[in-house]
DNA sequence: GGGGAGAGATGCCGC
DNA sequence: GCGGCATTTCTCCCC
């Protein structure tokens, strides 16, 4: 049993948070089935047994294994292997590792959670909140909390009394934005029994064709940026850890 | 400057890939804005600029920073702070350092494509080498390589020699699967000035209420598996590195 | 666990 | 660059 083997035994056993940068051949089959030839690759394993297996450039891990697979590490002709399953996903991966330029372990624990500002959920709050943003006369009537209709982002009664659905993007609409309005209509008209229900698409911007499809349907857009403390770190670059 | 300091100056200077577990707190702007109060963490930068924050747990990272975005430590008020800035998408995070449970740092390079079988463009290859496998008399007209109709997956020739436009999907089908396939077919209706077009759609399954949509349409769902050299892992695991 | 939808989605390819 | 779309998407929320 050479170091490297029993430092991620070890490790492993005690449920450590464990790194190391390895020159190694991956393979994978579950969902997929993917074939990684060999380089050098950071592969870390974290205390809930997730695992994931980065290439030196990208923002994406190349193979990755769920939270809870289980790991080993297995000789064999003198070649180690990492081998992970998760029996329940039916997913397996083997890393054949030729050499180790680096490992680390330590035992790590993080129970925060990350906060978020300028989600669609901020956008919709906002709109709710002020409709005028979008039309004047506008009047809230529900929000998100799903209605009879289904996730309605917000609903409202224009000036002349008429229903309108406002589904919110963050980024630009596309066709399935256009396409998910037109569900919500279409439901609404039937559930309500009424035909003038107006609908809204309401995001920073929307591509072409989906605007041609959205006014087919005599629906509109109005340009909407999601609700951001805007340039906290331009500004002031002093006031970075008030949050 | 403390050694910690310098030896991510170093690494960084030699764009080696660095990673080291601390406890900290990030903060993020650009496409949102983000705050993650202090916890340990395990932060990796690689040798294309790519920053990754990752929690002892989970499967992605809980923030993050594109290739080619610049990094620097800084000290200020007896803090450590890692400052990365992406001026181009105007997206900056600080991470402040209380305590580095373990660094690491090599140079790695890694040029390897990985290689995946049992995606889409499988199943439409499939499809269109024997479309009988998704109804007999079937004949194959055109794949993938965009038609004038756009990105068609297969378009065949049934039997009464209608035009059937397949849509396939390596997962379960859902209101936007079907709504895909609404649009291709009234797309290449009017294109073509024909009425009989027939839409069908394959994938391994299909959700209740999309197939309700997608039959209110006339179309219909066929049960397809993308392919895969089935249960690798488990019929014989002494082959694993025989890829 | 499935359904539905958002995501700081990411990544790929085509124009 | 934008557009359209797949992804071993992942994640969250709700039923």
């Amino acid at each position: 049993m050479n170091e490297f083997s029993s430092k991620i035994k070890k490790a492993l056993d005690r449920a450590e948070t464990i790194v190391f940068g390895a020159n190694c051949t991956v393979n994978y089959s579950g969902r997929a089935e993917t074939h990684l030839p060999k380089g050098e690759r950071i592969i870390m394993i974290k205390g809930d047994r997730t695992l994931l297996v980065h290439q030196p450039h990208g923002n994406t891990p190349v193979n990755y294994m769920k939270e809870n697979s289980v790991h080993d590490i297995i000789e064999k002709d003198g070649k180690i292997i990492l081998k992970s399953q998760n029996m329940p996903l039916k997913e397996f991966i083997d890393i054949e590792i030729d050499n180790v330029s680096f490992i680390s372990s330590a035992k790590m624990a993080d129970g925060q959670k990350i906060q978020l500002t300028g989600n669609e959920k901020d956008m919709s709050d906002m709109i709710y909140t002020d409709p005028s943003v979008i039309e004047t006369g506008l009047r809230p009537v529900s929000r998100e909390e799903q209605t009879e209709f289904g996730f309605i982002d917000v609903l409202c009664h224009d000036k002349d009394n008429n229903l309108v659905v406002v589904e919110c993007k963050r980024y630009k609409s596309d066709f399935s934005a256009v396409e998910q309005l037109k569900r919500y209509v279409k439901k609404i008209k039937k559930s309500k029994g009424i035909e003038n229900v107006r609908g809204i698409l309401a995001s920073p911007a929307i591509t072409a064709n989906a605007l041609t499809l959205l006014e087919e349907n005599g629906f509109k857009h109005v340009s909407v940026e999601p609700p951001m403390r805007h340039d906290r770190f331009k500004k002031n670059q002093k006031s970075l850890g008030e949050f």
